[in-house]
DNA sequence: GGGCTTACG
DNA sequence: CGTAG
DNA sequence: GCCC
């Protein structure tokens, strides 16, 4: 099969670039059938204990594990229908993709040879062909760090950097075009985003919105930029951002971006920031009251605690500083998926027949996050409308679930936000610790201290249900445009609880993802292309 | 010179 | 004022 | 801070 053997040549030519450095340091190189593939599996309908014993026969024959489907040459997984898989890989890309079942990577494993992969693909409609570059170019340019050989749309966006392209056509929204994770003008981007948090802090925040626009347009540009001229007709780049641009051309450099990180103003706001519960205006407060560090603020705190009337919301501050250390960590994907896991188990004794959607930076792709979003719902009609308080329950007695957050304080599970009666968009933040022996990933060894994450569970009705998924996708500024342009374009209010005629506020239906944006008259943006702010 | 997303707690 | 995307 |  041609497959196959395309297959082969690309093995072996990107084995050759990593077994030069990394075979060296390691005392029992990994070699086999899989080396150089890049193997990701789908975790959905997995125990632990198989996703480990599949990575294990993966790796022990020279495979690379990836954070994401779109990375990998490779797909496993156990479902089955389009529609599933496309809860974690478009159906453009899996066409890229060689999405086989569990049963492939075993026998091939068993074998010790790379099985044809017909008899085993997981969907039907898919083809056994595997990935090739999109243009015959890209064969020859030098792998990118960190991303692989291969094109990677999580990294970079789908232009060859060496053609003409032309600044001008890149629109205005957020919501019109494609919008990478890692761009190409990665750094120049990060110092812009300094600059922006600076202005956010200064309680500036029309600054701040300007900032975050010209990140997301230079974020949406798909050349190395290399002149100022170039970027002139770049939406939201107008005289100071072309100055600081010229900096950073010249320099590597923006001026005011290496003052703000040598601040010692901005860097303990910014701390202060990074706390549940304080945002710029308390930052701000504090540090006029002489706090200049956490310390400084637990001593605080704990001495509120002892005169004020109103204590929830001070213990809720203490809960917040007790927990930043775990806060701040990343979550990776195969502990989303986890916690997901878990989740949903509970979940299906509920309410059998529910379906929901990981959302947040996970469906954008992020190969770790800061907090994991799932969205619930049910097809039929008004079922599950108090199934998530349930849920929270259960969870809790199973000390999964060890605070519920109505913003800025915390309590124990009971009660829980709605946005308004039964037939609404239901939703709670808690703080979530996976159990001591989870066994799922090598990521978080048993006998370590469990982890605290934040995790936002929704409950939409299924009339909402896609809407509430695209609310809750991100990126920030993606919804802020996706908001404006419904406005401006077509005088419609789109939030996560629906989309409404701002005239006579009639709900208008919406079926899906993509009929959303059939609706407002936009071409389909997948989630990964919504990577808008920094 | 007006506008900059929107809702809930 | 804070939270969420 | 940039666009209309």
């Amino acid at each position: 099969m041609p497959g196959l053997k395309a297959l082969k040549r690309r093995q072996s030519s990107s084995s050759n670039a990593s077994s030069s450095s990394m075979e060296m340091v390691r005392s029992k190189p990994h070699r086999g059938i899989f080396n150089g593939l890049k193997f990701n599996i789908i975790s959905i309908h997995m125990t632990p204990e198989t996703i480990g014993e599949l990575v294990e026969l993966a790796e022990d024959k020279g495979a690379v594990m990836v954070a994401h489907p779109d990375l990998a040459d490779i797909v496993i997984t156990e479902i089955s229908t389009r529609a599933r898989l496309e809860r974690h890989i478009t159906w453009e890309v899996a066409l890229g993709r060689v999405v086989v079942d569990s049963r492939w990577l075993k026998k091939s494993a068993a074998a010790n040879k790379l099985l044809p992969f017909d008899q085993f693909i997981a969907v039907p409609g898919l083809v056994a062909i595997p990935p090739t570059p999109r243009t015959p170019k890209q064969e020859h340019k030098p792998a990118i760090p960190a991303s692989g050989s291969r094109f990677s749309p999580i990294e970079l966006s789908d232009t060859d950097d060496s053609e003409e392209f032309d600044a001008a056509s890149i629109p205005r929204y957020c919501v019109q075009r494609r919008t990478p994770l890692i761009c190409r003008n990665q750094e120049l981007v990060r110092q812009f985003a300094v600059i922006k948090q600076a202005r956010w802090l200064d309680e500036n925040e029309v600054s701040a919105l300007s900032y975050a626009r010209t990140i997301a347009s230079i974020k949406a540009y798909p050349k190395v930029i290399r002149t100022v001229e170039e970027v002139e007709k770049l939406p939201y780049v107008g005289p100071k951002a072309r100055l600081k641009i010229s900096e950073f051309l010249s320099s590597g450099m923006i001026e005011e971006t290496r003052n703000l990180e040598k601040d010692e103003y901005y860097k303990t706001l910014g701390t202060f920031t990074s706390l549940y519960g304080i945002g710029n205006v308390t930052a701000k407060r504090l540090y006029s009251m002489g706090m200049r560090n956490l310390e400084h603020l637990e001593d605080y705190y704990r001495d509120e605690l002892k005169t004020t009337k109103n204590k929830a919301n001070i213990e809720g501050m203490l809960h917040s500083l007790a927990l930043q250390d775990d806060f701040r960590l990343k979550i990776s994907r195969a502990e989303v998926e986890e916690m997901a896991r878990l989740i949903t188990e509970e979940m299906s004794i509920i309410l059998p027949g529910f379906i929901y959607t990981i959302t947040g930076g996970y469906r954008r792709g992020k190969p770790e996050s800061n907090d994991v979003d799932i969205v619930f719902s049910h097809p039929t009609s008004g079922k599950g409308a108090g199934a998530l308080q349930l849920l929270i329950t259960r969870l809790h007695n199973r000390g999964l679930i060890t605070h519920v957050l109505p913003a800025t304080s915390f309590r124990t599970p009971g009660s829980i936000k709605s946005y308004s009666e039964d037939q609404a968009v239901q939703r709670t933040l808690s703080v979530f610790a996976l159990p001591q022996d989870s066994p799922s990933f090598p990521h978080n060894p048993a006998g370590q201290p469990r982890k605290h994450r934040r995790i936002d569970l929704l409950f939409a009705p299924i009339e909402v249900y896609w809407c509430t998924v695209i609310g809750w996708s991100g990126s920030i500024m993606f919804e802020r445009d996706l908001r404006s342009w419904c406005k401006e374009k077509h005088q419609y209010k789109f939030d996560s609880s629906g989309l409404t005629r701002r005239r006579d506020a009639a709900r208008i239906a919406v079926k899906s993802e993509r009929h959303l944006f059939e609706l407002v008259g936009l071409p389909y943006i997948e989630p990964i292309w919504r990577n808008c702010d920094y």
